[in-house]
RNA sequence: GGGCUCAUAGCUCAGUUGGAUAGAGCAACGGAUUUCUAAUCCGUAGGUCGUAGGUUCGAACCCUACUGGGCCUGCCA
């Protein structure tokens, strides 16, 4: 049901003849908003006082003369005119609980309506590097983008799902190296994702290694040059003691020396704690150069080598499939997953159109597309004629916009790429595809508890599946826990047990992430996560579990599923009105949740929901209700939460389960 | 150097894109269980929304400057 808009053309009938222009019209339209102030209004219309110059007149009297015209008399109880000429509206709880009953007849859609006009959407997310272990970084683009995946079609859009999988790039010439030189043949017949991932890290391991060897010297070169600049600023400045900026200058560069020295403290730190690792030193020695002879092996996949091509078959399936079993326990689903290689053969004509256009220039030896606004070009080849991922990237949006011509392409990634993206959405409208909307919808950074990317405290990353295996055991302990277990008197068997710690543990994890604004950074804290109290997805998950377990006594004490839907609501008492206004406001919620893709605000108002809900439950006894109909009408509202809570959960790609 | 971004309660974060007395969770403190699941509820305390100006009927939100953090800044993705 869309309140909200139906509320504001109420206005617009009257607006209309006072403003003429359409853009204010619309910008006026849109002050009318669910209220805040939750004790003096359900809605409020905030139009009289930005009117008042516009109109000539003051503010209290624009209100007045728009509460006089506006008809709202089906909708609302009240109409009133508050403060310095707010609108205040309050619903009637009979049209509320007549909208409630429709909502509660069409469980499947709970009567929020499909999308007038239709949209074609292509929704990137997730992509992670095969070959790769997953680790806690992707969670961000796969729950986030699961989610404006399944709203998106919820709402009546188009949606194609792309998982454009990192298949092609550099960490296959790692482990293809790896294989040839490093490989236990053994280990790799036995499990070879995990053998694959031990060659991934012990190349890995040696180039950062030979990396901060021969990156010593430089920044012994630099320090000497630091200090020299750090003294002249110095200098500088006490000859002006007066000039601030020499001052701040002197500061900045003498701090700059100060890093490099403890950047040069580190390295050597690193590799004194290397020289313990004979295996590593070896390593180093007999395979000089490894971040080359790596780009080597990556190229010569690229040319077409038949021998890496075949290595590259042979590892591809295996990883696709580890990635795989992480997107079943996520439940999240993909249309396509074509990945970068798909595209490879397509990258050569890219690169020629863009040169054909004189978009694109050689510069060092490298093709680049250089663009207003930006010191750095787009780099579409490198000087050893390899191509990169904006490359991949163009080619990847000509043959999408061939293939479904979206209106609009979502591309769910890691904020530090906007730069990347804004120039590659400057390049693709260039070459014409000027009528979809490309967005790059940018996530923040997943940090540990020290304000730092997150890791473990030895370094390491940690692995996506021991951390949903964590969850998933914190779960089962509050599950199994005995005194709860005595306390609800319920009695699971060891199958809903586990299950349930699944759909928790789970649903921690992807709650947790997605009910920050997915713009900012966010501290990743396991410990709070599966507290499963207050604003988490087990908060929600039980409420839900508390309104099946009402429903199923109601039908176990005769009363038929029939009543429960399809009938009128008649709310009365304050929470009861509270809640099924909230519930009302589910479709408005989903619509605002895609104007800017925040899921976070389905989060938000799911335990919205839910604690409105709590605070229903305790003071609206539902079958020990004073009357039959009284009972029937809580029955109706509990039915809905559950309804709305489960739905909601579910675009959010979190699962409910009936008792926990 | 240039660009992007962030700064809100002790901690972690919201804040419907400029509306009324700035909210929630956690932690702290005090209450509630013979009553539909206490993974719950009710209450108390906690704020100069980084600083200083500006714009306007009205600013946490927009503009400018400053302070401090993060990220990006030519051959990784």
């Amino acid at each position: 049901m869309q309140v909200l808009s139906l509320i504001r053309s109420r206005f617009a009938d009257v607006l209309a003849t006072w403003i003429d222009d359409p853009a204010l019209l619309s910008a006026t339209l849109e002050r009318i908003v669910p209220s805040r102030e939750t004790h003096l209004a359900d809605y409020q219309a905030n139009v009289a006082m930005p009117l008042q110059k516009k109109l000539g007149k003051p503010p209290l009297a624009i209100a007045e003369e728009l509460v006089a015209g506006v008809k709202l008399s089906d909708i609302c109880s009240s109409v009133t005119i508050a403060g310095q000429g707010y609108v205040n509206l309050r619903l009637s709880p009979e049209w509320l609980s007549d909208r409630l009953s429709e909502a509660l007849s069409d469980p499947d859609r709970l009567a929020v309506s499909l999308a007038a006009t239709p949209k074609t959407y292509v929704v990137d997310f997730s992509s992670p590097n095969v070959a790769k272990p997953m680790h806690v970084g992707h969670v961000r683009s796969t729950v986030i983008g699961d989610a404006i995946n399944k709203i998106l079609r919820f709402l009546g859009h188009r949606v194609h799902s792309d998982n454009h999988l990192g298949d092609w790039g550099t960490q296959f010439g790692m482990i293809i190296y790896g294989y040839k030189h490093f490989r236990n043949q053994e280990a790799f017949d036995q499990a070879p994702v995990a053998e694959l991932g031990r060659l991934y890290r012990l190349i890995q391991q040696t180039i950062s290694y030979q990396d901060t060897v021969a990156n010593v010297p430089k920044l012994e070169a630099n320090i000497i040059k630091a200090e020299q600049k750090a003294n002249d600023s110095k200098q500088k400045a006490a000859d002006a003691p007066k000039d601030k900026k020499l001052a701040k200058e002197a500061t900045s560069a003498h701090q700059q020396w100060l890093d490099l020295q403890q950047q040069r403290l580190q390295a050597l730190a690193a590799i004194e704690s290397a020289s313990h690792d004979a295996d590593l030193l070896e390593r180093s020695k007999t395979h000089p150069e490894l971040g080359q002879r790596v780009l080597r092996e990556t190229s010569k996949l690229h040319e077409g080598d038949s021998e890496n091509i075949k290595l590259w078959e042979a590892f591809l399936p295996s990883c696709k499939a580890e990635i795989h079993n992480v997107y079943r326990r996520l439940n999240v689903q993909f249309d396509f997953e074509y990945g970068e290689s798909y595209y490879h053969d397509l990258l050569p004509m890219v690169v020629e159109d863009l040169l054909a256009r004189s978009m694109a220039v050689q510069s060092d030896g490298a093709i680049c597309v250089f663009l207003d606004g930006y010191e750095a070009p787009m780099i579409v080849r490198k000087q050893d004629g390899a191509f990169l991922y904006a490359t991949t990237d163009i080619a990847t949006a000509v043959f999408r916009e061939r293939e479904f011509a979206p209106d609009v392409s979502l591309y769910v990634v890691d904020h530090r790429q906007s730069e990347h993206f804004q120039k590659l959405f400057d390049v693709l409208r260039k070459i014409g595809l000027t009528h979809t909307d490309l967005k790059h919808v940018s996530f923040g950074t997943v940090l540990g508890d020290d304000g730092k990317p997150f890791k473990t405290r030895s370094g390491t990353i940690v692995g996506l599946e021991s951390l949903l295996d964590e969850a998933v055991e914190r779960a089962m302990q509050v599950v199994c826990d005995p005194e709860r277990l005595n306390r609800s008197g319920t009695d699971f068997s060891e199958e809903d047990r586990k299950n349930i710690a699944e759909t928790v543990g789970i649903g921690a994890i992807k709650y947790a992430d997605l009910s920050h604004n997915r713009t900012s950074n966010y501290v990743f804290d396991m410990n709070k996560m599966v507290l499963m109290e207050g604003n988490t997805a087990a908060y929600i998950q039980y409420s839900y579990a508390r309104t099946r377990s009402i429903i199923r006594k109601a039908l176990a004490e005769g009363i038929a599923q029939a009543d429960l839907g399809a009938r009128k609501l008649a709310l009365v008492e304050g929470p009861e009105l509270a809640l099924g206004l909230q519930l009302l406001r589910f479709e408005d919620m989903l619509s605002q949740s895609m104007s800017d893709y925040l899921p976070n605000m389905v989060t938000e108002y799911l335990f919205e929901t839910a604690k409105l809900f709590s605070s229903f439950y305790e003071q609206c006894p539902v079958l020990k209700a004073d009357s039959p109909d009284v009972v029937l009408a809580r029955l109706r509202l509990t039915e809905l939460t559950g309804l709305t809570l489960k739905k909601g959960l579910e675009l959010l790609g979190i699962g409910t389960v009936e008792r926990m």
